[in-house]
DNA sequence: ATCATTTGCCTAAAGCATATAGGCAAATTA
DNA sequence: TAATTTGCCTATATGCTTTAGGCAAATGAT
């Protein structure tokens, strides 16, 4: 049987598309392998194991975040950086779901910041810019806009608001216009 | 052998203790048996498989989660409830790493409802109910509160805020004192 | 163009988790 | 004490992970 060319960004590329289809769990190197009609064992030449493999499925998705974040928050700010930058990871999440618990992976901190975790907190960092924050309440806000998108976007992914009325998107608006006041309020402060 | 007395009780309460010691993903039949030094087909007799056994270690967190945080709720309102409940979540997923992640199991809408997930919602409603919000205005603060309580949790769970000043409890006051002041802002609009 | 080397995918095999079937002895009940 | 149920057993099948070693295709050197 001839050579089909695999690497370990096609893996890594069919892994993410395997992810969102099955679910971030369901990622296996067999099933990875089925899909390329290729043995198992032909994977770890490209990939070290399994961990590896996820790791790098959330690298990918981190950069893909990363990068989407970067377009949006290009020309805004204030209450508009806020929303566009909530809303690409909402938004991500809906759309590529194995890819967005792919960026919850836990990675060990060295590749967390070789990745693009710095990116991630670096633009948390430019959008509570617009917010005249000091120092230790800038961390704070950091910390509570994380929280608040994590938290939301992963019960909503969950299935934790639906079939209950009112509309979800509805109670993200609200959400993210009260992150605004709030910030507003404790920059005044 | 003899017989030592397994039931499906003293399987999930293990399964519990083993998921704290070594994570929830790495609750396996398998690991449960050699615990309790009997062969894995064993367990098979009670619990009806590895999913159902996940299943049901989830329901104790949720049941264990809910017990604590009514008897924190008892006699406590306004700020003083919020902090509290907000506490029970924080505390419980840092002494029960394990099980709290197992309470983010996805259960199907059936054993969720069975179980303790009604008396949470109950909760944050009863919470909510110091800060006089309208109705859909309530639903929206419900999901927000679960989002802030369970991003935080789970980033700081994740080890996504150590090693970083300033400390991760400081942050959470003053996210808990931004949550009181949003809400009593919202409702006084 | 040919030979040597590297590389990619293969087969084989071991280890461990899930799951089912069927058996025997201990516990329970009559 | 006999009959029945129940609990844990052995045996077996299936699937995922990982390593070792092999052969042929691709690549590079002369």
């Amino acid at each position: 049987m001839g050579r089909i060319g695999l690497t370990t960004d096609r893996l890594v590329r069919a892994g993410a598309e395997l992810a969102d289809e099955v679910g971030f769990e369901q990622v296996t190197a067999s099933a990875l392998a089925r899909r390329f009609g290729v043995k198992v064992a032909s994977l770890y030449s490209h990939v070290r194991n399994s961990r590896d493999l996820k790791a790098r499925i959330a690298l990918l998705a981190l950069e893909e975040l990363a990068d989407r974040a970067a377009s949006a928050l290009a020309g805004r700010a204030g209450k508009d950086a806020l929303t566009a930058l909530a809303d690409v990871y909402r938004d991500y999440a809906r759309e590529h779901p194995g890819r967005y618990d792919a960026s919850r992976f836990r990675l060990t901190p060295e590749e967390a910041v070789a990745g693009a975790g710095r990116r991630h907190s670096e633009m948390m960092r430019a959008v509570l810019r617009g917010y005249d924050l000091t120092g230790p309440e800038q961390t704070h806000a950091v910390r509570l806009l994380g929280s608040v998108i994590h938290g939301y976007v992963s019960l909503e992914l969950a299935g934790g608001f639906s079939h209950s009325a009112p509309d979800p998107q509805e109670s993200w608006s609200w959400t993210l216009d009260s992150l605004d006041t709030l910030l507003r309020t404790r920059a005044a402060r």
